[in-house]
DNA sequence: CTGAAAGCGCTTACAG
DNA sequence: CTGAAAGCGCTTACAG
């Protein structure tokens, strides 16, 4: 089907009649080259529709100008969280005011090394994860050939420096806690995410640790707590089994809004009404905590920014400056009708 | 910070005690070499944790192995529409079976030409497009150059031969509004997408072609019709405006589940119970039509599918095979409890 | 089966 | 300011 006739920096430079060296000059900006020179050799360019070669110009600048997001190969459950899709804008957004090209780099699932040697084969000049299917000592690796920036920090400390930008998941739901604490709520439940991975750990770690400065907990074998996946339903399944349990609370504090959301309707259908009967606050600032009713109390986690951060280290990195192993991004309670 | 010492051909046949070009042969699984020589380079290959340089692979070979769906900057809204994220999956999964890369280059808003020349300069060997921001032309003139395959129709048919995969979106508004027409609703409105798309028109043809085959059209002007943009928000909007009316309809069309799911707890906020007194029925089967109560009767598109047939497509367009210039993926009712 | 050589399409010292 | 030349790291006819 295709017969395009590829342009080359040779035809080009035949066209304007000059070297491929001062071709390429005008090409990449030089100045050392005269207006005449530029003139015909950009007029030849756009006569040829002339895009150099990206493998030729790669393999000789032992640079791509590309960095990857390494994502899941199970996009549909990974996108289900707005919180993915809004570092990823962040990144874009900011990606694309420099001259890089973000990609995203979709992990094979049964052949995970494909997506390793991928990395490993100078495809791009860095890489930016946000979540790790593989063993932390695969990136451990990676990271030692391949300026790597992590969104999200690895569960086992494997002792290495690894560069991450994150949130204090703590401090956040110390923050959301703290607002049923002052409006009033003595008894506070929780419904946290995965306790599998750090953000979730982190967020129940904050809730209790702000109960505890309170003088607001019991008996630790009474500890309203249920885990749940993010998802909506999952935050449903936990309310219920919250309710299950017929001991009474009058706050709540759900680590995410999708799960938050999930949890508000339970309550309602169970006739309590939200803020009066229990008082919700949560975190992720997204269409989650605003297309209920009441909207939700939230922690902002100020995501997009995160993605911007990320970009911002890797390409530091990448220019082989110095920067700080961890960045934090500030957050921020946004104050609504939940609590 | 990174010294790794990146290993070259030379470094493995060198270590293999082999020529360059034996190294090569082994790498690439030539039958042209002895067990012996597979061996020692193997090994050298392993130990120097050796992987090709893409970029002067790719030069030599004229060939990425690589390609790319685009997507928009604004991932964000982008995937809030959680049919996106399917196709990709489906995408995704399709190409982890063969040997190519699936990435999702990001369309940069401020320089789209970055993205265009990106394409154009060989960095893969096709693309995947499943919405352009950019004007059809500028698409027409990138198929010239690299294989490519559409996920969407493009509105104005510029009259070349495009290939796409795609799904046949009156049929599915007429499967969802038939099925309101057979359990008996006389009344039967509808909430479009975004009309100025022709997914968009298609579903609002598709519904209204029904309602004639049906003999259920009155007065063109009391068309029970309102747009949404597939949000749950826009969705909940149109719900109101069609009450607003005055207008009683016992059968609601939905172009979209996402729609249907904020329409839905509209129809329940004024005490109209669904099935009961308004049948719902509309399209894509994802956690929106299920997510609710009653679930939702829907069609279901198939959509992770598409994403593969759109891989396979292109695959074989880069293979140089002739296709079809149409792929028509099946759609399917699914009965549930909302109509 | 194996190696020396050419070449993929660029960029960039090096002379001039 | 400009051009000839070397070289980026591979692959692949071409001889042997």
């Amino acid at each position: 089907m295709r017969v395009a006739p590829v342009a080359t920096l040779e035809g080009v430079a035949a066209l304007a009649g000059v070297s491929k060296s001062t071709a390429s000059r005008v090409i990449n900006g030089s100045p050392r080259v005269t207006e005449q020179a530029i003139m015909r050799v950009n007029a030849a360019i756009a006569q040829l529709h002339y895009v150099p070669n990206r493998a030729a110009r790669n393999l000789v600048r032992r640079r791509t100008q590309m960095i990857a997001m390494v994502i899941p190969e199970r996009t549909a459950a990974f996108f289900a969280d707005p919180y993915f899709a809004e570092v990823i804008q962040g990144a874009a957004m900011y990606a694309s005011s420099t001259d890089y090209t973000l990609t995203l780099l979709i992990e094979s699932e049964a052949d995970a090394e494909k997506t390793h040697r991928f990395l490993q084969s100078g495809s791009v000049d860095g890489a930016l994860l946000l979540s790790h299917h593989s063993s932390s000592a695969t990136y451990l690796e990676l990271s030692r050939s391949l300026p790597v920036v992590f969104g999200v920090r690895p569960l086992d400390d494997i002792g290495f420096e690894a560069h991450t930008v994150d949130v204090d998941n703590a401090a956040a739901a110390a923050l959301a806690t703290q607002r049923l604490i002052d409006r009033g709520c003595t008894r506070i439940a929780t419904i946290t995410g995965p306790l599998t991975a750090t953000a979730g750990r982190d967020r129940l770690a904050g809730w209790r640790a702000t109960l505890e400065a309170a003088g607001l907990v019991g008996d630790p074998a009474l500890e309203l707590v249920e885990e749940g996946d993010y998802t909506p339903a999952s935050g449903a399944a936990a309310a219920e089994r919250l309710l299950a349990r017929g001991v009474p609370f009058d706050g709540l504090f759900v680590a995410s809004a999708q799960m938050a959301s999930g949890a508000l309707s339970v309550l309602r259908e169970h006739g309590l009404s939200v803020p009066h009967d229990v008082a919700i606050s949560t975190i992720d600032n997204n269409s989650f905590s605003t297309d209920t009713k009441p909207q939700l109390t939230t922690v902002d986690l100020h995501t997009s920014d995160k993605g911007a951060e990320m970009v911002k280290a890797l390409l530091a990195l990448i220019a082989g400056e110095a920067i700080e192993h961890e960045t934090w991004i500030p957050i921020e309670l946004v104050e609504r009708g939940s609590a």
